[in-house]
DNA sequence: AAATATACCTGACTGC
DNA sequence: TGCAGTCAGGTATATT
């Protein structure tokens, strides 16, 4: 479930685990991913793990040899703390093995995730393009208001534009415009900027609180129980039947090949 | 330049 | 039971 808070909750799991420890073996089960696994991810061996964090989607892991691995968890990826001789999985596709023999397991079964290895992870093409990350100040601002005007573009699309904003996927696009009180077919230009500062709010806000249920996940997957996280309970719209708020039927809209949820009733 | 379609891949579910 | 079709939390790239 690599949502955003997904991702941040992976990332932070794994920091107890992994920050200080050196690697002692990496095995590589499938190298073809959304981008090949560079070979040179096997030459890891008694390099340490300093820093652990999140950008975008995108969790940066960097390392003592001054290179940064960059994972992504596409679709269906995980990163899990798996213990010695937890028995591995269809679809884990790799194990970072540490020095006291906890394993970083990545699992990804439609492999739109990705795992390299770079000198520098702001230098990586995909990096660079991202935009402005949804829990800063800044993006309280006018940020969406100002990269919005001329766009006729639908304001769910905008909002899962990742050069935009980075971290807005399919549910949360969904959610926020529901909780914002805006159809997410509307052209982007046509949201007020005071329309816009409390879509900002509350897309931060929702994220956060997704974040701090993950924080249960987080103790399933340190404890082995399980993976899901408690945020799919407090969802409004996505994937619905009846509006939680007004009981009017949620419609559903494919937009850009995705599928949004919203509730006409609710939602001008 | 912006909007849309397509591609990548596996698994779960639906209806026949 | 099986088979075909559809859908899925993402995103880069090609096409209009």
């Amino acid at each position: 479930m690599p949502e955003l808070p997904e991702v941040e909750t992976a990332t932070l799991g794994i920091k107890p685990y992994a920050l200080n420890k050196k690697i002692k073996d990496v095995v590589v089960r499938e190298y073809k991913l959304r981008e090949p696994i560079p070979k040179e991810i096997l030459d890891l061996k008694d390099v340490k793990i300093i820093k652990a964090f999140r950008r975008a989607k995108y969790i940066i892991i960097q390392l003592s040899n001054n290179k940064d691995l960059i994972i992504h968890l596409g679709m269906s990826g995980s990163l899990t703390v798996q213990k010695k001789d937890n028995p591995i999985k269809k679809h884990s596709h790799v194990d970072i093995i540490l020095e006291d023999e906890t394993i970083l397991r990545f699992n990804d079964p439609r492999k739109f995730g990705m795992v390299l290895l770079v000198d520098n992870y702001l230098e990586n093409k995909y990096i660079q393009k991202c935009g402005i990350e949804p829990l800063t100040d800044d993006f309280l601002k006018d940020y969406l208001f100002k990269n919005s005007r001329n766009r006729k573009m639908p304001i769910k699309t905008f909002l899962m534009k990742n050069d935009i904003v980075v971290g807005v996927g399919n549910i949360y696009a969904s959610e926020c415009l529901f909780k914002a009180g805006i159809r997410p077919d509307r052209e982007a230009k046509s949201i007020s900027k005071k329309e816009f500062l409390n879509l900002s709010k509350i897309i931060q806000q929702t994220l956060k609180d997704s974040i701090i249920k993950g924080g249960t996940t987080l103790k399933d997957h340190q404890s082995g129980l399980g993976e899901s996280g408690n945020f799919q309970n407090e969802l409004f719209v996505y994937g619905q039947d009846k509006c939680k708020v007004c009981n009017t039927d949620i419609d559903q809209i494919k937009q850009n090949g995705r599928t949004s949820f919203y509730c006409k009733t609710c939602q001008k």
